[in-house]
DNA sequence: GGAACTATCGCATATATATGCGAATAGGAG
DNA sequence: CTCCTATTCGCATATATATGCGATAGTTCC
């Protein structure tokens, strides 16, 4: 039998909260190390007494989830917490922010006992446990943001060098003196590139490079 | 009880293709509707045999599962199956892809038939399974693209109008005919949320405002 | 050897952008 | 009533960009 993992809940519903310590406890796999009922508190307290895993409320009163995992993974002493967010809704834009604070994972309140202990297990093992509804969220944002590479589009090095310079922000003369080329050679480079994205001006071509992933 | 899951299986290895056949056969709940070894003879049958959920194999000789995902999603008889996609690696831009692609689920191989069947029910019911080593790969691919927004960055109304008209590639004048202001106003805004985004060129501004998802 | 392609550079010019320095009106908060 | 913000507009000017129409040198292919 191994050592159990510490875990602490952070979660202002009172029954939902005693729910999670008594499952937590009832396992000898767990131990509940704290339990609280805002963000303000367990931050005070889980910077001394620190949880391997936090499970966490998103919609908390006062200082959010997401405000509370934020403050955590930025201090040095709880960066290594990982942090499993407990919702109710399945906003992908929460998910986003929760994913972009440093939370690990992402759980429905309705997932079952058995769903919530393997999340545990996995944040543990350096997975991202995620409800499937959320994840769907989350393949839809993908979607919005990216799009399938284009096979007609291929950039060589210099052209690649170059985009990545447009992106950057940098100007045709500080590329040129980048890569030690001439800002006229960098305007003939940034010709292709436009003809091969289908574009003509500086922005769009970001944009497409930035949605192709061609830097 | 109620009908089976028709589930098709594409996998060049005949014994994982097999041993998921006699899975899906053996649970009242599935019935395997097909096995091909090929994304090519899975695409010619499969436009007229058309089942619920595919198993789909990414690695496959010739036509990859990517591909096979792609071309089986923008035909009109076959948009509707839904993919989950089955994996040795965790190669994070292959996981992009296959959801570009427009697969619904992403499970490792290693995954337990429990989890397999599960994932079959999920996709069914709207959701994405994801091997929790997965999701901490796109959790990875998420956090490069975007940042939380920052508090101090807030643009108003007619200020994002103006952003999103100067990632669409719209020149000032564009811009101003659009929202019936002049050109000098654009600018003005412009100026404004320059000062905002701490930049100072138009390709700055794009990349700042998509990062930071004001568009 | 010539065709085709790549990587490099030059010059001219028309637009587009960035920015300095204004200003007027209107509405809301204190 | 005053301060602040939002919204609108103008003019001048220095850079930056976009694009047309070239050129030269080296490689590769046949």
């Amino acid at each position: 039998m191994s050592i159990p993992i510490r875990v602490a809940v952070v979660e202002d519903n009172k029954l939902f909260r005693e729910g999670l310590q008594s499952l937590l406890n009832f396992s000898p796999d767990f131990e509940c190390s704290g339990d609280f009922d805002s963000g303000a508190v367990a931050l005070a307290t889980l910077s001394t007494d620190i949880p391997d895993v936090i499970l966490m409320d998103i919609d908390l009163p006062e200082l959010s989830g997401i405000e509370c995992t934020m403050q955590l993974k930025s201090a040095a002493a709880t960066a290594n917490i990982q942090v499993i967010i407990l919702t109710v809704l399945e906003d992908e834009y929460k998910v986003l922010e929760a994913i972009l604070a440093g939370a690990s994972g992402y759980l429905l309140k309705s997932s079952s006992p058995e769903l919530i202990m393997d999340a545990i297990r996995q944040v543990c093992n350096g997975g991202s446990p995620m409800s499937p509804a959320i994840a769907r969220k989350v393949f839809g944002l993908m979607k919005l943001g990216y799009s399938l590479p284009d096979n007609k589009i291929r950039l060589n090095k210099r052209e690649t060098e170059v985009i990545e310079g447009l992106v950057q922000g940098l100007t045709y003369k500080m590329i040129g003196e980048k890569y030690f080329i001439s800002v006229d050679t960098v305007r003939t480079y940034i010709r292709n590139i436009y003809e091969k994205l289908q574009v003509n001006s500086r922005s769009e071509a970001v944009v497409k490079a930035i949605k192709y992933r061609l830097v």
